[in-house]
DNA sequence: CCAGGCGGCTGCAACGTTGTAATGAAGGCG
DNA sequence: CGCCTTCATTACAACGTTGCAGCCGCCTGG
């Protein structure tokens, strides 16, 4: 049903490669004929099939883009990026879901045979840990986002996290807090964002010369609302004194923002509440939430770009790259006075 | 460098053809050439080439999925229902944004060469109308969602409009209410889950004797928090009176609840608020916002079996199906009391 | 005037898979 | 004992594309 380079070859009366030729922009074809291949391209409506170039040439034109849930609204936000990045690039996205930060769901992941028709393969894992980095050794070009594995064979795109996270609770102490909580540290985790923000915070208050008081540090099981609230429900019952509370994201924050409020304390004035991910949500929460922006476009095109790179260099071994983002502090009414 | 089924049958000292009938369980095959066959595979860490099985079977394995963006929270959490659905049916989603209802991105998205190496295609338009039916008429299996268009070419999965907009009007009329105001009409708009949505609002008037009345009725551009909030700053200014709100979807109630709140009104007291798609973060607002739960993974998981269907039964004609989701209206509170 | 070069085009083979038809061997039945 | 069926396996040809080698004819320089 669908024309072939046959069927438009033997309209423009040419040759096969002839036409495969015009359709790739090769020089050496004379207008005329050029003019004609193209009308008969128009005529039959004509599409390469790229199940058979990509047997022929090994590209498709699709990259994977492989992250825990879309359903979490950072990941939307991060993988609406990327697929406009990708765009750009005139590439397609296939989007895997790996759960919540299953560490065998992302390692199958991996070597699924769903990757075959993929050119390579944008990683966000949230189960792997630094010991796994020998297992994104594999056969394809990857870029791996996020703050799990560090130091691994792979192109990585990352943020400033320890500094961004200092910047946030320096923000909370120029506004005169001293009892600031942490909502969302992952206890006895090694790696990963909850420990880089964790720590940057401890470097703000040294700097600041505020004590570190482990009974505001609340851990969480995973980066939900449901978590933040619960967190916030439970160091309310401690009956702990804070003056302000920094969510090491934004979906973390707005649920213990929330349960404060239920308590009865005041935003700002009893507890300021910052974030972190800079989500269009926290636009519109009351009050409004203060949080980081981790310039999530900027990590987008190079994650994409990256990727292009190691794809066209083919298997040219390579120091993998280490890619920062610049981060800014967004305030708003959370931290307003 | 990958293992071929070539690769694999000289190991076994077997023929190609008869790895290919082990990889697909076929019958008529001695155990022992099963197991010989099964141990090369292993060996050499055979995986099928999926661009040469889909240039010879013409399938991939790949569905298109076609939505507006992403980082609407809606198309995000129906977007993770999808390709978990897909997931469960051994499918792959490749996903295509279409931008926020630009209709000529959505029609030339329809022809694009990106989608051939997709087995069919789930789309949500936001920019077609009605009018637009005949161009769904694509030459490739494909479902439709949602209330742009009615009575295309297509199998279309969508849900109760008209009567869950009723009843979640009738909710706040069973609370007492009266003056009832609607975030997110569009005016001049013939068919859309607006138009649905204020019918079945409507009716219920109708049906509790409330009268309608036209100033009540807010129309906004787009469905994102911000047109919400812009609305129910309109709204308050013209000093018209309402004691509650009907949002066509949560993003705009959400956004239309927190400006009311910054002007000074309770909720639920003074103004009660109800939205509708039943999105994660209405369970963390404060108050908690109630809405209407549209079945959202029933939604997805019909869409998929659709196209599956479709997709086996070849180009068969066949009388488009319709199939519409069932609703439940989610009491929470800002519609307590 | 001829060798050599180059522009413009074509033919062939291959990418890895699968459907069809065909093969030979073993077993059952009259 | 020969014929027919069933089992187990294989050979071959395609799917639509692209890389490579090659061909022809014209132009240029010596």
């Amino acid at each position: 049903m669908a024309a072939t380079l046959r069927d438009v070859a033997a309209l423009a009366g040419v040759s096969i490669k002839t036409v495969s030729n015009v359709v790739h922009d090769f020089q050496h074809i004379r207008p005329a004929t050029r003019e004609r291949v193209r009308a008969a391209i128009d005529e039959l409506g004509y599409k390469p099939n790229i199940s058979a170039r990509s047997l022929r040439s090994g590209r498709t034109g699709v990259i994977g883009l492989a992250l825990p849930e879309l359903s979490l609204s950072y990941f939307a936000e991060l993988a609406d990026a990327i697929i406009q990045a990708a765009e750009r690039r005139h590439l397609v996205v296939l989007l895997e879901q790996t759960g919540g930060g299953d560490r065998d769901r992302e390692i199958a992941m991996l070597s699924s045979p769903r990757l075959q028709l993929t050119d390579g393969l944008i990683f966000s894992p949230l189960g792997l840990s630094t010991e796994d980095a020998a297992m994104l050794n594999v056969g394809y070009p990857m870029v791996l986002l996020g703050e799990r594995v560090f130091g691994g064979p792979v192109d990585h795109v990352t943020m400033h996290n320890v500094e961004a996270s200092k910047a946030a609770t320096l923000h909370l102490i120029s506004r005169g807090r001293r009892r600031i909580a942490i909502i969302g540290a992952h206890e006895g985790e090694v790696v990963g964002s909850a420990v880089l923000r964790v720590q940057g915070y401890r470097e703000a208050l040294a700097e600041a010369g505020i004590p570190f008081d482990p009974a505001l540090i609340c851990n969480v099981g995973r980066w939900h609302r449901a978590d933040g609230a619960e967190a916030m429900r439970a160091l309310i019952d401690t009956g702990v004194s804070f003056d302000a509370v920094f969510g090491l994201n934004d979906t973390l924050a707005l649920g213990a923002m929330r349960v404060a409020q239920v308590a009865g304390l005041r935003v700002p004035e009893d507890v300021m509440f910052i974030g972190f991910d800079a989500l269009d949500e926290t636009k519109y929460s009351l009050p409004t939430l203060s949080t980081i922006d981790p310039g999530r476009d900027e990590i987008a095109d190079t994650a994409v770009r990256l990727l292009v790179q190691r794809i066209e260099e083919g298997v040219t071994p390579r120091v993998p790259e280490v890619y920062l983002a610049d981060y800014t502090v967004i305030d708003r009414e959370s931290t307003a006075g």
